[in-house]
DNA sequence: AATGAATGAGGATTCATTCAT
DNA sequence: GATGAATGAATCCTCATTCAT
């Protein structure tokens, strides 16, 4: 058919595209709403189709938030490997890691909403979902802290396992009161991740003999005066 | 009566003690099934009473949510104040913060079930409630990390506002995951309040003269081998 | 007992001024909300009650409702007996029965309300109660048709059953505009009395030989331009 | 499709056609329980569709009958205005009122009840609901009796605000009085019709030179030893 | 595939009535 | 008798999901 010819826009092309319209008004509705209050006709009318119609791309309300979950974690899954991958140093990559991490939240704040406040419920309330996408995001922050360690960069007696979601938490804590501060006004998003990775990585790294001062962790100084929020 | 003798067990006594048996019966039915998946007539029946003396008691569902945060809230705050009174070293009090933090969770896990969940929702979603006991409690948080500057011990690049969101989300977190997982297993949480605190004290605190390892931060390894999870 | 001194206020008469103390009640509160959206607990503290002290006195609300039909109903009849016994003449007697039904309404008018309205309901919707008061009430209006159709003066082509429910639905509407209206304002109850007796009685009187004007019907003239409402 | 061909029976008068189910249910329901004591699933069943229907339709329970009050009363206020359309004489008119208010009545039972008790409940109850259809439909016979007293024929000592309400409290109460006696029975609606008219126009009447008997109005005798009930 | 009207299960809340004190 | 806390039956309404067109 005329629509196969170039073998991208054809029926399935088509198909994915509405399915997409449909992930990511739910997005917004979700991140408006949050995810209990969402209708499905609200989801509808955002993405500009019926009713039923979601009901041809998605099993269930339920099965959106996942789509949702799975779908854009691996993309976002992506970008941070992508990223990682052009650094070497641990230490490096542990910073990447939380600058990679308010990026997104940037620019995507409502996938971030519900990222925060619905993964959270979920992964209570959704008997038996596992959000494995998220555990890949933080191995690879917590291979960084290994890295770390195993290049004697990185103290021995820190627990990757807990340093990982200890970061994550502080990150995700912070993401949380941008998102919800009146949001670009009063909160500097890039001094909230310097300040906690220059924290964290000072509290991790090993002392060096040239003295207290600990390279890349204390290179970039604010002024502390200009106070964030 | 024998039992208005003493002006304690009269009819406001009695009333108070209803009261709680609800409040308390719905934190566990909360936790069990979060706000919106719990039914009233659940936590009537896990406080042993009727429907309707629910709505004796409390406005309705929702209210009864929020006097968990209150009531609750201030118990806890009023823990933490006592417990930081005892302590002069602003540093000490950041680690009596921590640890008094776990110590409540530990010891109410559904209680901190219904906070981590619920509260995070809410601050979102029940338009206009504002946690100020909860603003008040990490307010104490930021107090003591400004006093160790003020000290002289905590470096000046600190900003506290950040920090002390950062502290507590790294906080969070973990005690989500030790709620999370199967509890008493295989979370110690007395090695991630010491994990996390070390870290961010060594991170926050200003180098002294006589080297990098700073005193109390650093003095209680552990062997990092036995992992937590 | 003391109380039983006078042989007047003892048990039983303090017993029956509370049980009209509660009717009273009920009726402002009926009258201000109706029956149906009218709860046992506001008439309980209309009166001084409390809630359980209702059921001492009454079945239920019902029951309340149905003792006010019939309590006040027999008051009213009484009084109307007795207004009716001081004058012979049949017509006389039709004039002053609207005249006596106007004047209680103007005395009670939150009874009023209870009857014009919750009566008419209920003449429906509780089970086989019959206002056998009321249509005694009725009767007597009646009689005096009859009366004076047995005297000459009205036709005999009336059916005073008929008029009867004819010029007591013309009363009892112009009852409720009047009560409906801001009460006191611009609708004059006499002058809708001495209207609707008039046009009534011109119409149901037996033509004389004197000419077309009928006595008493158009004795008391008044200025039609000063408009009632 | 053929049923699109006249561009009748599309898909919006398909759905005008089931509203219209819905209300001639709830006239049934509300005539035989009124208003407070019938369910919504009772209308649902009597109707013939699913409790979630009603509400596609109306907003609530008390909104099906301000419908009933204001569509119903719409098309009676428009057959009346066709019936009086065809009467030139002003007295005539006041006589096709009655006639048309009973015939209406007759064919139409529990729309009838539904106005007669459920209407006079709601002028009181549903705050700041104003019948006007039903003003409208009195201003033609205050009209009427306007009229009449400009050609002359009618009295000027009568009040036609007054009368306008005594003719229709008249016609309203024999109307009752039929829908709650055992219908077709005792009651005959065209005698009650004809005589209260009669009664009247006779009571409102100028009189004229030729006597005391005035023509139209005392027309048609009727033997009152039949009685009536 | 798309539509959107229809479905009906589910639950928060009210309030007449009871009963222990 | 009086109280008022407690009860629990009853019902309106919402909204995820289905299915005829």
């Amino acid at each position: 058919m005329a629509s196969d010819a170039n073998g991208v826009s054809g029926r399935a092309e088509a198909r994915r595209q509405k399915r997409e319209r449909i992930v990511e008004a739910a997005i917004r509705v979700f991140a408006r709403n949050g995810f209990g209050a969402s209708r499905v006709s609200d989801i509808a009318r955002e993405a500009g189709v019926a009713d039923g119609t979601i009901y041809l791309y998605f099993q269930n309300k339920e099965d959106i938030l996942l789509t949702i979950f799975e779908e854009k974690m691996a993309e976002v899954l992506d970008g941070l490997r992508a990223a990682l991958d052009e650094v070497d140093d641990p230490i490096e990559r542990i910073a990447v890691f939380a600058r990679y991490h308010f990026e997104q939240l940037r620019r995507n704040p409502a996938l971030a909403q519900v990222f925060q406040v619905e993964l959270r419920q979920s992964r209570r309330f959704f008997r038996g979902y596992r959000p494995e996408r998220l555990w890949d995001y933080l191995a690879l922050l917590e291979s960084a802290i290994r890295d770390g360690q195993a290049a004697g960069r990185i103290r021995e007696d820190v627990d990757p396992f807990l340093l990982k979601w200890g970061l994550f938490g502080a990150l995700d804590e912070l993401a949380i009161q941008w998102v919800v501060s009146r949001k670009r006004d009063r909160f500097d998003l890039d001094r909230a991740a310097v300040q906690v990775v220059e924290v964290f990585l000072r509290g991790m790294l090993r002392p060096t003999l040239d003295g207290p001062e600990h390279g890349s962790a204390s290179s970039n100084h604010q002024d502390p005066k200009r106070r964030s929020a």
